[in-house]
RNA sequence: GCCGGUGUGGCGGAAUUGGUAGACGCGCGGGAUUCAAAAUCCCGUUUCCUUUAGGAAGUGUCGGUUCGAUUCCGACCACCGGCACCA
């Protein structure tokens, strides 16, 4: 018997998976079960870390697992690989984003090769592959056709130092990343896809995923954020009127609460306030303050509430002769619903705190049921709740959801507006003025406009060299890039210079997989075939954009007829696994360093080396930006891959998020050593008698909980029961003979632990790999106990138990119960009043 | 700020979804083996009080429903994810 070596043993059986074409899609198992297992693909950022190492694993563990139940398994690995990392680093290192991303992509295929994933490698590519974004631009034009895409012009942040675009996570309080500028806000036309097209079709879709987390589901139904409700107009007054506009459009949904209007509020970036800021520099100051907090819905939202008022003054629609005066507030955002409001204090708090700051009216229009009107005041908190209409005129007496139809019905009537869906979802931008993304398929002509090239010209390629040393867009500086004939005239034009939204290339990856040589972006037989994805794996982190873009991406494929699939829905079953997450650290001059450069003394922590002291930022996933990851290199060269692959799922729920800790990485490499010995020991047993029962019980049950706990995404608790299972293996008699039973335990552990599992196999005499062995069957017989402890409780206390069999007659169960003993001397000077029996569980007996 | 989630021993976590709280692993303590160590094996390990045995408290905090609550309800606290140009 020799210690396992584990390099030995995965050199062996990768090159037997590689050379049987075990994983290859289309060649094991019942071509008419498929399964499709996909783990969200990863941005080539150099370095696998143990985030990936856990994703992965889990994907793998599901794909081994359906390959042994005899499903034609697709498992393909691709590379999500434009975006701006690649250019960040190409103007840091002075390379190519190309030649960068692809040196990245074949260091990590290295890595995750050597961890034995079962992957159909030859299904593999990256996003920034020509081939790929190729297909991507005639889906576009596509889209284009069917009227799905259009330009306007929309809101970018913009750095006036480096003449740059900046991502929202570029701007930080305000200021750009590398200039410490103040960010402005600019108008660019840039290009949209119509998603809200598919907004009710997105939200009632989600009914159907029964395998989704909950959670997910509630998350993108919030996003959408259909509302039923009204748009109308306030009409100026007469003596404020406006020269831009006849009068201002709101939405509400809220209509019952139109008699405790106070005022009406604007966005900052309303015409109106911009056209009225021209000649007023005090509105055009608040503007212009409010427009440097960027783009993000989060930085508006923060913001303290603040305002100012126009001026202007509108009548109110039902109060004759009441006018209501119109301001402007950072809390309205031009991209929800009409960009203005009209505000009701008493309803609502953000209303109610402006209306405080700024000394506006607040008239109470709800009585809540417990209340009598006089009581139903506001002062500092906003009621929101159901009640009855008062101070309202001819709503008064009415339910909050009668009141709402009265007063639409009374809009209508007098033609100021209509009931109305309105959707918080957005149409998606889709440009970025960047080098590194897919190149839209457009030509600016001087004489045609903006003219889509022909799709026999695609793919139209990335220039491979570019400059990055002056700041912007290289491709708009490459005139022989940029400089082409119109499609439509022929005479000279420029090309489109931005690039596609990354999100874009992860919209419909999944379909490539299932022909990725294709020339058509995905082959209509391999996608009926294969999608929709059956189990989907990937972060949290993506439970809205992503999730939502390919969820329109299959919608809007499948109605132009370029994916053909069962239903319209990409992924059937999802699962969000938690992040692995690392403290993170800065030293004085702001920069990220990584974990490992660190070292803690007492309650501080220094650089290693020069011992300069060090920030401890937050506990954060592990991102390769933030440098806080950690690579599996060290654990997979120590221990193995097993090893790795063991320990990130053998401790923590999958759903969870785990904070990295290496501690009790020798227990898994414990285990895989065990194993062997285990397995060497059985193997040259000569014991020939049948093992005991308990242990043959204690099998069946394995092989259905392991079963069980995979198919649930439950690996901790699989693996705890694997550890249970060879413990009972290894107390078994030497005369037994145990060798079937660990074959068995060889099987339920060849999904997390493979290599090893296929050295076990192969030393138990098992046929062939085990990785394409039938998964073992159970006896259901023998998976429950014939007798079974039954816990005596005296007024919810546990004082006793009793062994009894299966099945117990509730008196029997009461007699034994009262005879016990530990029940017995808790009663004592008790009269026992009532018994509660549950079956086969438990036995209370309330007593006083 | 808004939306979603998480919280159980020294640590990661388990608990058949309202029925014995702490499975399994890590760590720690004790022992065996060894000239010694490593490795391996065995035993113990929620806390506190009494020590054959027993009792009390205990699942982020406070309160509620129930014969019985980690599980259901209400309020709160802490942390994490997303917020449309990070991927």
């Amino acid at each position: 018997m020799t210690t396992y070596d584990h390099s030995t043993s995965e050199t062996k059986w990768q090159s037997a998976w590689a050379n049987g074409e075990t994983f290859k899609a289309g060649l094991q198992g019942d071509k008419k079960k498929k399964a499709y297992v996909l783990e969200m693909f990863p941005y080539p950022s150099g370095r696998i870390h143990m985030g990936h190492v856990r994703n992965y694993a889990m994907g793998d563990v599901i794909a081994r697992y359906r390959l042994s139940n005899g499903y034609d398994v697709l498992h393909p690995m691709g590379w999500d690989a434009f975006g701006m990392p690649a250019e960040n680093a190409a103007m840091a290192n002075n390379t190519q984003p190309k030649t960068w991303t692809y040196e990245n992509i074949a260091a990590m295929r290295e890595q995750m090769q050597r961890l034995g994933f079962a992957l159909d490698w030859d299904r593999e590519f990256a996003t920034c592959d020509p081939e790929y974004y190729g297909q991507q631009q005639k889906i576009f034009l596509e889209f284009w056709k069917a009227g799905l895409i259009y330009r306007k012009s929309s809101k970018v942040n913009w750095d006036p130092v480096d003449h740059t675009v900046l991502a929202n996570e570029q701007v930080i309080d305000g200021r750009g990343w590398r200039s410490n500028a103040l960010v402005e806000t600019r108008e660019l036309t840039q290009w949209f896809f119509k998603i809200t097209d598919y907004a009710e079709d997105l939200l009632d879709g989600l009914d159907g995923l029964d395998r989704w987390p909950n959670k997910v589901k509630m998350m993108q139904a919030n996003w959408i954020g259909r509302s039923e409700g009204l748009q109308f107009h306030f009409a100026f007054a007469d003596d404020t009127p406006c020269e831009t506009a006849e009068n201002i459009e709101v939405y509400t949904t809220r209509p019952d609460t139109l008699f405790g209007a106070s005022f009406v509020a604007l966005a900052p970036d309303h015409p109106i306030v911009q056209h009225l800021g021209q000649s007023n520099p005090e509105l055009r100051a608040f503007s212009d303050k409010c427009a440097r907090l960027g783009t993000s819905e989060e930085a508006l939202e923060r913001a303290e509430k603040e305002g100012i008022d126009t001026g202007l003054r509108v009548k109110h629609p039902f109060i004759e002769g009441k006018t209501l005066p119109v301001w402007t507030a950072n809390f309205v955002l031009m991209s929800y619903g009409t960009g203005a409001i009209f505000a009701c204090p008493a309803g609502d708090q953000r209303d109610l705190d402006f209306a405080r700051k700024y000394d506006l009216p607040v008239v109470a229009v709800v009585c809540p049921q417990d209340k009598s009107p006089d009581e139903a005041e506001i002062s500092e908190t906003a009621y929101t709740g159901p009640g009855t209409i008062i101070n309202s005129g001819f709503l008064n007496g009415l339910d909050v959801e009668t009141a709402i139809s009265k007063a639409i019905a009374a809009i209508e009537d007098a033609g100021q507006g209509k009931r109305t869906i309105n959707y918080r979802l957005r149409d998606w931008g889709v440009s970025r003025q960047r080098y590194w993304g897919c190149p839209i398929p457009a030509v600016h002509c001087d004489k045609c406009g903006v003219v889509p090239v022909k799709a026999k010209d695609l793919p139209i390629i990335l220039p491979d060299e570019v400059s990055f040393d002056q700041p912007g867009n290289p491709l708009e500086r490459d005139i022989d890039w940029k400089t082409t004939l119109c499609p439509s005239c022929g005479g000279d034009a420029v090309r489109e210079t931005d690039t596609l939204d990354t999100f874009v290339d992860s919209s419909w990856y999944f379909a490539r997989f299932c022909s990725p040589r294709d020339g058509a972006p995905v082959d209509l037989k391999a996608s009926k075939h294969y999608l929709p994805v059956d189990q989907y794996i990937g972060g949290v982190e993506h439970a809205v954009l992503h999730l939502l873009y390919a969820r329109f991406f299959t919608r809007a494929m499948k109605d132009c007829g370029l994916l053909d699939i069962e239903g319209r829905e990409p992924f059937a079953g999802l699962f969000t696994q938690g992040m692995v997450t690392h403290q993170t650290f800065k030293n004085e001059a702001g920069e990220w360093l990584q974990p490992d450069l660190v070292e803690r003394k007492g309650e501080a922590w220094f650089e290693k080396g020069n011992g300069k002291p060090v920030v401890a930022g937050a506990i954060e996933k592990m991102s390769k930006s933030k440098l806080n990851t950690v690579d599996p290199k060290d654990i997979i060269a120590r221990f193995g891959a097993d090893v790795a692959r063991w320990f990130v799922l053998s401790d923590s729920p999958p759903e969870r998020d785990v904070e990295w800790t290496s501690a009790g990485v020798e227990g898994a490499n414990r285990l895989v050593q065990r194993v062997w010995t285990c397995a060497c020991a059985t193997a040259e047993r000569t014991g020939t008698k049948d093992v005991g029962e308990d242990l043959l019980r204690l099998t069946h049950k394995t092989i259905k909980a392991v079963g069980e706990d995979v198919e649930g995404f439950r690996f901790n608790r699989a693996i705890a029961r694997l550890y249970d299972l060879l413990n009972a293996l290894r107390k078994e008699s030497e005369n037994n003979n145990t060798a079937p039973i660990m074959r068995i335990f060889t099987q339920l552990m060849a999904p997390f632990a493979p290599h090893l599992a296929e050295s076990c196999w192969e030393k138990l005499g098992g046929q062939g790999l085990v990785a394409t062995a039938a998964w073992p069957t159970f006896d259901p017989a023998l998976c429950e106990d014939e007798e079974i402890m039954i816990p005596v409780q005296i007024n919810g206390k546990r004082r006793g138990e009793f062994s009894a069999p299966r099945g117990l007659s509730k008196d029997d169960a009461e007699k034994l119960a009262l005879a016990n003993e530990g029940a017995i001397r808790a009663l004592n000077g008790l009269t026992v009043r009532k018994v509660i029996i549950v079956p086969d569980r438990i036995v209370n007996i309330v007593a006083n």
